[in-house]
DNA sequence: TATCACTGTCACATTTCTGTGAAATACTCT
DNA sequence: AGAGTATTTCACAGAAATGTGACAGTGATA
């Protein structure tokens, strides 16, 4: 579950120690010692997960965090708050500010890690390796294989990715552009009608087993993978 | 199954002791008297297997364990953690950090020797020298052959080696990159194309008999080698 | 030294996948 | 029904990934 994380931290010498301990564990990061450089950063790159700092030169973590929140690019990647004090209330606004983890300096690196896995699994269910079964159909993100009812199906990669971010995230609308960012990747300019197309290739793979059913269209807002019937 | 073990280890006799024992009985040995030493000489040359002492002098045993286990070149690097004490917690805490074996002082050699042996089988499996079958292909680490269908193959070493991990990590993509890091070792500099050139070595070795079929391209992804037909 | 097996890399061939425009079809509302 | 969207479907050209054969360098061996 390799990710990218982004660090926005003021202090270099914690800055420098979050980076090891993670690059060291397998992921990636970026660091940046203001919100405004973090900005930046986000704006090249988007991370799958911030660690923020409670305290930052100019705005305030909390403050930040709520940015991060409005922003719709940003929405609903996972931030993890960092901070010194012990204060029960500040662990709540955090909380309230959308923060979806809370860690108190100081902390060790297991934890951090532990705690960044959590929140992933949470809210990326897509980045980990579990297998998906709905109805009979099943994705397996280590082999990359999926079944339909225990048949193999060939699957090309963009289907695969579409099918299991679809999986990972069932009952619920996707935009045609919340699509393309997050199968897609952001940053990548293709035209929505894209998505149609391969929401068609994905169902003709599956109409074998009668599994197309799965892939819902919802007029006028994009489409549903959802059990249901309807 | 000759392997590169690392000792950590503070009291210099018994650093010796450990080494000599497991030279003569055909590995190689790199020891370290400390946490920071070890993780030098990890840098360098990435060991088969680490026998840890549970009392180090800075960091302790099982926190550097920890680290190792948070580090992805090391997370699956065995380790046996080596104790004076007799108590049962130390176990308990020594397993939950991840080790994968646990030995009271004093043991003996034969003792030490098989604990290693059965870890490497459990968490290595391309090091034992068991005899891997797949649908009547047969590859001995032994005699260093390939048998399909009971005739003897021509096999290059790197094929072997190859062919030998696919063997025992069957069914799982493998990336590229990951290949080169398993098959080829890690801190080798070569093209990731490299690997399809070997892939195909290896599968026009494999044609006479019709097993090619089992290494399957996984397209955007990597290779998998796989005993279910499609 | 000559020979031989093996390796890594490259260039080119082949296969497969992707994004797009356009036409066909479906849906909604008046 | 008919106009006005929104989606589905298709075919295709360009792009990207993989397969393949050749080659030169290396080291071992005789």
């Amino acid at each position: 579950m390799a990710a990218t994380i982004l660090i926005v931290e003021d202090d270099p010498a914690i800055r420098e120690l979050l980076s090891i301990n993670l690059e060291s564990s397998g992921h990636r990061t970026m660091a940046a010692g203001s919100a405004e450089e973090a900005e930046q950063l986000i704006q090249a790159n988007l991370p799958d997960l911030i660690l923020l700092d409670w305290m930052l030169p100019g705005r305030s973590g909390p403050q930040f965090a709520t940015r991060l929140r409005d922003n719709e690019r940003t929405a609903d990647t996972p931030i993890i708050m960092l901070t010194a004090r012990t204060d029960e209330n500040d662990r709540v606004t955090g909380l309230e500010v959308g923060a979806d983890d809370y860690m108190v300096k100081p902390f060790s690196p297991r934890e951090l890690i532990a705690r960044i896995k959590a929140v992933l699994r949470r809210r990326k269910p897509q980045m980990t390796e579990d297998k998906v079964d709905v109805k009979g159909l099943v994705l397996d993100p280590v082999t990359h294989r999926v079944y339909a009812n225990d048949q193999s199906l060939a699957i090309g990669p963009t289907e695969f990715r579409l099918l299991h971010f679809f999986m990972t995230h069932p009952e619920r609308v996707h935009s045609r552009s919340q699509l393309l960012d997050k199968v897609w990747g952001d940053h990548v300019f293709v035209e929505e009608r894209t998505v149609d197309v391969h929401i068609r290739r994905l169902r003709s793979v599956l109409e074998a087993t009668g599994h197309d059913g799965l892939i819902q269209t919802v007029r006028g807002s994009g489409y549903r993978f959802s059990a249901h019937s309807d």
